[in-house]
Parts: structure tokens; C-alpha cells; sequence
DNA sequence: CGGTATCCTCTACGATACTG
DNA sequence: CAGTATCGTAGAGGATACCG
């Protein structure tokens, strides 16, 4: 954070470092920013939610993002993908507990957002 | 949030409605999402920086995003553009109060990223 | 149902150079 | 110092069709 400042003689002020790695805010937006990423965590806090069911729950986002963001999610250890039935196809996502460490930043924003967006 | 859900004869579950507004969570990361304007929210909270000096302190942002996020921001209300001084041209950017609404969810955020990524 | 594959567009972002 | 202007690229994201 933040950088060292360097005050001179006339008080002027010169920040000499900086943050060369991106930022905390940064790294956690990569992982819980992003176009679907949050969203997606946030509908599946309550139960288990089938890939087609989320799709539409997210109203308006193509099969393929989904697919893409649920993947990213997967990887990064904070959804958890289970296969329920063979035939015909079930599969449902899940959050890991370490997904759910990010809820209350999403409520935070949500509530944020309610009450000051629109 | 989440759309109403219809379970039938045989209890399986479908989704009948889904947020078709972009939700809360989706118009909260627009606004404090995206590249860098979480981190430059964050790097105005204690006083406030001068053009330059936000750009060091991204580490790595081009000027072109930094003069655009904060046109944004300005434009949200969320941060104040005060030129300081004409001759040489010296201009500052700060929070407004609304964008200080936002510190909370970035502290939240930046506490988990510390906690929880690498 | 739960995806892939393909194609296409658009804009986010960066690098560089320039200006008042 | 605080931007603008210009150019270029990568990839984000959507539409559609297809598959096991």
C-alpha cells in the first residue's frame, strides 16, 4: 500500500515507491470481480444450482461464460462441481467453504449497491 | 434475488423467473469493479493524490487508464477533481462522501485478498 | 441436460508520442 | 504536470449451432 513520500525543502511532496505488485483490491477483484464471477457465487449460497438453472438465473449471460467463470471458480477452489445423475445429465455447483468466505464482501456490496445505485 | 422456484410431481426443480435486471451485485461491481478503480478509490482514501503520483501508486497503470477511470469516477460522483495550481498546472483527486461510502467493501475485500490469495 | 465448437465483434488496455 | 491523440493487440463476451 501506499508508497513512500519524500517531502522536499519548499514542502513539496514526491511518492517514490509505489505498489509494484498489483494491489490486495486488485488480486481480490480478479478473483471475485469480473462480469459473472460474483454473481454466480451469490446464487449459489443457499443450495446446490444446476448449469442451466444458473444461466438463467443470471439472466442474460451466454452458456459459454457461464461455463467459463464456473471452470475459473472450480480451479480456484471456491465452487465445487458434483455430477448427481448419469442419465439423463445432472450437475449441479456448489460453494466450497472456502467460497463462502467471500459472501459477506458480496453482501456488502449488494446491500451498498441497493442502497446507493439507482 | 433468485427467481422463483417450481418443484413438480416428481420434487425436481425448476426455475421459472431469474433476475432479469442485471442484479445488485453485477451493478455494484460495475461501479467499484474493473481494472483499477477499486485500488484508486483505496489510494485516495487517506488525502488527496495528484494525477502523477495515482499513477505511481497503481504500479503499472498507463495515464490513458487513469485519466479515463477517474473521469468515470468523477462522473459517478464518487471522486473530486480540484485544480491546485495553474502555473505550473498541478491538479489533486479525492473522495466525495459517496465515494468514501465505498471504503468499507474495499477493506473487506482487501483483508480477504490478504488473508486468503497466494 | 450440460456442455463444445465456431465465428465474430467490440472495447479494454497498453505503448508511444505529443501538447498547453 | 496533466493530460490528449493515435495506433495496435488480445481477449472478453455474445450468437448460433452442434454433440453425447
Amino acid at each position: 500500500m501506499g508508497g513512500v513520500v519524500q517531502t522536499d525543502a519548499r514542502g513539496r511532496k514526491t511518492v517514490l515507491d509505489a505498489c509494484t505488485e498489483p494491489c490486495a483490491i486488485e488480486k481480490g477483484m480478479r478473483m471475485i470481480g469480473g462480469k459473472w464471477k460474483g454473481s454466480i457465487l451469490w446464487h449459489l449460497q443457499d443450495e446446490p444450482v444446476r448449469f442451466n438453472d444458473l444461466t438463467r438465473l443470471l439472466g442474460g449471460a451466454s452458456k459459454k461464460m457461464v461455463d467459463q467463470r464456473l471452470k475459473e471458480l472450480e480451479s480456484e477452489g471456491m465452487v465445487l462441481r458434483k455430477v448427481i445423475n448419469d442419465r439423463p445429465v445432472a450437475v449441479t455447483y456448489e460453494l466450497t467453504d472456502f467460497g463462502r468466505t467471500a459472501l459477506d464482501i458480496l453482501d456488502s456490496l449488494r446491500e451498498w449497491s441497493e442502497t446507493y445505485i439507482e
